[in-house]
DNA sequence: CGTCGCTTTGATCTAAATCAAGTTGAGTGG
DNA sequence: CCACTCAACTTGATTTAGATCAAAGCGACG
């Protein structure tokens, strides 16, 4: 734990710029000695790899960004998708266990680890909420093992439709930032399998598109059945 | 619940009793107002169930435990296996995610969530252990998700093993304490693909049986190159 | 020493992967 | 504003890894 004080401990002073959807994150500019900055990725490009230093946690501002694990021939595995408000990268070891990158334009803001764990070492209410936070993408992962390991190709597709809907749709449209192999990298499917389910849910009359990523669900309830 | 046996905050001054295992949780019996205690439950006996209050912390003293998740039509997705020394039934929230069961005979030492909680409110130290046991959880389900989405059979089963092997070998002999069907639900597969992998393990002299329980891992090498 | 749960092995089936064209559509430059 | 391009998407044909169905072994325990 180190108790350096950088520069803006003047942060209190001038507080939170901009915090429109800071949520938790927003809350933190306004202890004294962390710093929160902004960053724009590219469309593709690395926020971080995996076994690379974790140095910064992060907020997504706006765009979306995946973390993913590779296996040496390719084969790749999304952990989770991160959308404006997420916070991801945090770990409590030194080492990201997975690479982020972003999947269009993104902005986050970020603070650096080790500011945030002195935090957490003085005041209980980080803490604990540094721990809150890890546990949340702990129950998403149990979710998702048991749909990765037990659920079929139309559970997985509707589980993920619903999330999705649940977590971006504006005026009931959902907006996917990400292509179909990005959707089979997520659900442990392949592109064809995703696009022919997405088709037969459409034929069914379950969903509507306009464009392929725009979709709007016209029967949760329906969807909700498939999950199983 | 058959055997109980308490032991207090009298313990700092009565110190660790067969504290052998005790790792994490031992330590937890010097605080005062710690409450250790200790459980047996017969094989296949239920611990705690999906979404019943998180009332305690676990510790395996003894025998092994399996966590899962269930479908409505009965599909079972096995998160972990914990077995003596780990930690299990650790919540940030309120309600356990995942149900537990002792696979075996097993011995557990369990302590009050509130308890746990309330310390880690005035000990700094206690609140970073939280955190740590849920990220390392987290990192295993990572993991878990790569090989439930991506792996080949023979590469799950290569990994369960290796595992296995690490975490319980005793003089280079493992002695599983699950079924097949459980290695099945841990691992995305049935017991008969479970049975399969290794026998042609075996048959590849990569592995020696004595039952089908115990076994010797004749070339860890070329079981990680199996890993992929 | 018979029974029952667990394991192995064989035969067959099937959901999803792979292979293979087309089609669409967003962005670029003429 | 149009046409060209390239990546993303859809759809069809075929293959395959693993599931399912089925029947013996085996081994621990009462």
């Amino acid at each position: 734990m180190l108790t350096q004080s950088t520069s803006a401990s003047a942060n209190h002073v001038n507080p939170a710029p901009a915090a429109v959807r800071a949520g938790q994150f927003g809350s933190l500019a306004m202890h004294p000695g962390i710093v929160v900055t902004e960053y724009s990725y590219k469309r593709g490009e690395e926020i971080y790899g995996e076994d690379e230093p974790a140095d910064y946690v992060y907020q997504v501002v706006s765009g979306a960004v995946r973390t993913y694990k590779l296996l040496n021939d390719g084969r790749r595995q999304i952990g989770s998708f991160h959308l404006p408000g997420d916070m991801f990268g945090l770990e409590s070891a030194s080492i990201h266990r997975l690479t982020a990158e972003a999947i269009v334009e993104t902005t986050v803001r970020l603070v650096k680890r080790r500011n945030l764990e002195a935090l957490a070492g003085t005041d209980v209410s980080v803490a604990h909420r540094l721990w809150t936070m890890t546990a949340s993408d702990l129950r998403h992962a149990e979710d998702h093992m048991l749909l990765l390991g037990r659920k079929t190709a139309l559970e997985r597709v509707a589980t993920f439709l619903l999330e999705m809907d649940r977590r971006l749709a504006v005026a009931g449209m959902m907006a996917l930032p990400m292509c179909r192999r990005d959707i089979g990298d997520y659900l442990g499917l392949t592109l064809e399998t995703i696009s022919r389910t997405l088709s037969q849910l459409h034929s069914q009359g379950i969903l509507e598109f306009s464009g392929a990523r725009q979709i709007v669900l016209r029967n949760r309830t329906r969807l909700a059945n498939m999950e199983s």
